[in-house]
DNA sequence: GTCATCATGTAAGCCGTTACATGATTGC
DNA sequence: GCAATCATGTAACGGCTTACATGATGAC
């Protein structure tokens, strides 16, 4: 999950981490993006060491590992960090950007097939526009089996809804109708994608 | 979460765990009540421990401890076993009661303030027939609260929708769309509760 | 000069899952 | 008799959160 919002974010972006987190949080979809500097930075680590992502313009690191008097690098990153100010290419903040293997990992956590939770569909949807259209379908498709099913599983079950209390019944409808407004608007991307001009953003 | 799932539905219905579970996976709300016995079994005993659930109708158990030929109690349990057929109060599974603590803390579950993930809403919703009134308007109006927040959250976040990729507009007005139709559905449930004959549930 | 925000990280722990082990009961 | 389902559990592990520690920068 939070690979998948990593690299789909980087990809097309060089960011640092705390700007990584922020753009993570705006994504629509249910929270989808919502992740913790703590699982964030690890994340980053672990990326970089898979070589799935490098640090770009990586600038003064380890400044306090200098031993000599001569604060040389110091003075360097203040001056730098005069200077940045929030454009992409920030200084003295370790800015991430794909790699080529990190790419293919994109490509290949947007394709699995298995059945996905609410938030890795949302996230695999933000990112989705570096599909080709017949995985874009397929991902689609995918997903309208899943909530069908959700969909028809529900009806088995709601034959007593006589005994059910009126918030389960509330709770029922509500559910039902978020089912069918999900299916509907699947239908409408998957019909979307069918008709259009069919631009690729291959790989 | 686990124990909002299992001491709600342990309210009002006596439950062995694999039967609890199976409740749990037909509640309604984007799949709320989905546990695995891996977590549930260790959660019944830990609720047991804490004098929150109990067992009740114990019946036959342990009749591999009993040393003695005359497998009496094996005898007895076959007897039972060949009766008793899923009707709550079955034999040689272990079911499972709410205690005067459970309750409580069951109430106190339902009624702690802090915003609720989408599920634990789901859950309180589905047992907010044991709250009173007021305390139902409360938790449905907290939610509100969280949800036009949301709402106004991504407004805030919207204005550059020019700049993004078909898809990603497409899951923001899926986004909102949702919300604003949790939103009706809150109000519908706040208006309903405060028109209501506001028939007492109380503890 | 001090406070809020930016920025990166570590450690402990929670809460849940999957996979495994075991055995009784039911239906064919 | 054999398979599917019912039924209860344990062990290992995974992923994410909270809380903590640290420090630079910018605004007033």
């Amino acid at each position: 999950m939070i690979d998948l919002a990593v690299l789909g974010l980087l990809k097309g972006n060089e960011l640092h981490g705390y700007e990584l987190r922020k753009r993570l949080m705006e994504l629509p979809g249910a929270r989808a993006g919502a992740v913790s500097f703590g699982s964030l930075y690890p994340a980053l680590n672990r990326l970089e060491r898979a070589g799935l992502v490098k640090a770009v313009e990586a600038g003064v690191e380890a400044p306090r590992r200098a031993p000599s008097s001569g604060s040389l690098a110091g003075e360097l990153a203040a001056f730098r960090a005069r200077h940045n100010l929030s454009a992409p290419g920030g200084r003295s903040r370790k800015v991430y950007g794909i790699t080529e293997p990190g790419s293919q990992q994109l490509l290949e956590l947007l394709t699995e097939p298995q059945p996905d939770d609410d938030r890795t569909f949302a996230l695999k949807v933000a990112f989705c526009r570096h599909l080709g259209p017949a995985e874009r379908v397929a991902l689609f498709e995918r997903r309208r089996a899943d909530v069908t099913a959700r969909l028809t599983e529900r009806r088995r079950h709601q034959g007593r809804d006589r005994l059910l209390d009126r918030y389960l019944r509330s709770l029922t409808e509500r559910d039902n109708l978020a089912l069918t407004h999900d299916l509907t608007w699947l239908d409408g991307l998957i019909a979307a994608e069918r008709s259009a001009p069919s631009q690729e953003t291959a790989s």
